[in-house]
DNA sequence: GGGCTAATTTAGGCTGGCATAAATTTAGTT
DNA sequence: AACTAAATTTATGCCAGCCTAAATTAGCCC
């Protein structure tokens, strides 16, 4: 029998929730109740309660004083959020004037109330996109992901080449700096100097042009390397 | 001093009732408790319980087992839910393919959560209409709206032309009857028939189909008088 | 003007989702 | 192995919004 179960219909809350247990695990492994406090700018107990709620709708397993993890069901949903979330932001992006540094907050609001219905028509006036605008891969409807794992610029190695694929931050400011440096999805770039200490990295850009970026910043750059490192 | 406070942000739920309330005002003159629970589908002690709430943030005032009228400040608020039904109906149909009759409950979802930046960027893209699919007035980003009042289409003479100016209803099965009867916003009808006790309307159509609308549905069309009565 | 009915409000309760303060568990140090 | 710091959970409480049942008020009829 196929899952006859029908939309009990998450909230808006529990939707946030999933989204960044989500993000969390696929960050560090796990998601820790003070992470997700944090993520979602509320109290830890506050998370402990949902947790509780969450456990009993069998979206994550809750190991007490561990963490929590997604269920199939719970990841699903995550997935169907993020869907949203990207095709929403595509879709402003490219049909409503949005500018990639500001469209996060609005699609924000509007994931929680779109329908599965007109998700997929603005998908279909997209072309069925598999990556959002900043780089991210977009879940398919059938709940798929392109399981492509990304290396922070901070871990390609000095000498190499690197493609700039995508950005996971959605600070507005950020945002508008990495564009004004000349980097985009795709960017292709050479690392020339890396410092140690969370040191900044310097990068050569359209063969000529050098930035140096700061440590924090580099980390969240999700790249590409293009060359294998020279064993010795 | 202008209005120096800053939008307390309304709930969904405010914005329900104060939408619902201004239609009430519109169709009766006055928002009786029992009337909004019945537009809400909700009981009538929730009702009263907001309605305290409404008026203690000036949004409503309220004299007791008489019903409520809107303020200047609950006034503004409604045309701004209502411009923002309207505006994302009439995106919805002219860039997503939605159809005349489905597109109100996607409306009614996405009104509550789409910012007011949004509304104007679809508004400009559809070239800052003054009305929705439906014949609507969209009331203006300032919050003024064309007053024009039109006729129950039972209410026009016998003998008379009129015109189909708006339909206020949004059940998706009666919008589709009603378009499959040809009855667009715009269309021009004579009345040849009126039936007593709140019997049916027999209208002529493109100068000779013939339909006969029921009184229930035809009270719902909003129309035009075309032509003068002859006095006697 | 007394009494009936219908509308409305008050009283009291429930759930979701947040908070703070206090108790508990884990993990790391010595 | 014991102690301590940090993370987590439990205990309580608050507010928004809904509910049902009971009390109140308005409007009308004679």
């Amino acid at each position: 029998m196929p899952n006859s179960v029908d939309r009990p219909s998450l909230s808006r809350s529990i939707e946030d929730y999933l989204k960044v247990i989500y993000k969390l695990e696929l960050e560090s492994g796990s998601a820790q109740t003070s992470a997700i406090a944090d993520a979602l700018a509320i109290a830890p107990p506050s998370v402990s309660g949902m947790v509780k709620r969450l456990a009993d709708a069998e979206l994550v397993t809750h190991v007490p004083y561990r963490g929590v993890e997604l269920t199939e069901a719970g990841r699903r949903q995550a997935l169907r959020m993020l869907r949203r979330h990207r095709i929403l932001e595509s879709y402003l992006i490219g049909h409503l004037g949005y500018d990639w540094d500001d469209v996060d907050r609005e699609a924000e609001r509007l994931e929680h109330a779109v329908s599965d219905d007109l998700v997929e028509r603005m998908a279909v006036k997209l072309g069925n996109p598999t990556h959002d605008p900043h780089g991210a891969p977009i879940p398919s409807a059938a709940g798929t992901i392109d399981p492509t794992r990304y290396l922070p610029m901070t871990e390609i190695e000095v000498g190499l080449a690197g493609r700039f694929r995508m950005i996971g931050d959605a600070d507005p400011e950020r945002l508008r700096f990495i564009a004004s440096l000349g980097l985009r999805p795709g960017a292709e770039f050479r690392v020339l100097d890396r410092q140690p200490f969370n040191g900044p990295v310097t990068i050569e850009l359209d063969g000529d042009r050098k930035e140096v970026i700061g440590f924090a910043l580099a980390s969240s750059l999700q790249c590409e390397q293009l060359e294998e490192p020279t064993l010795p």
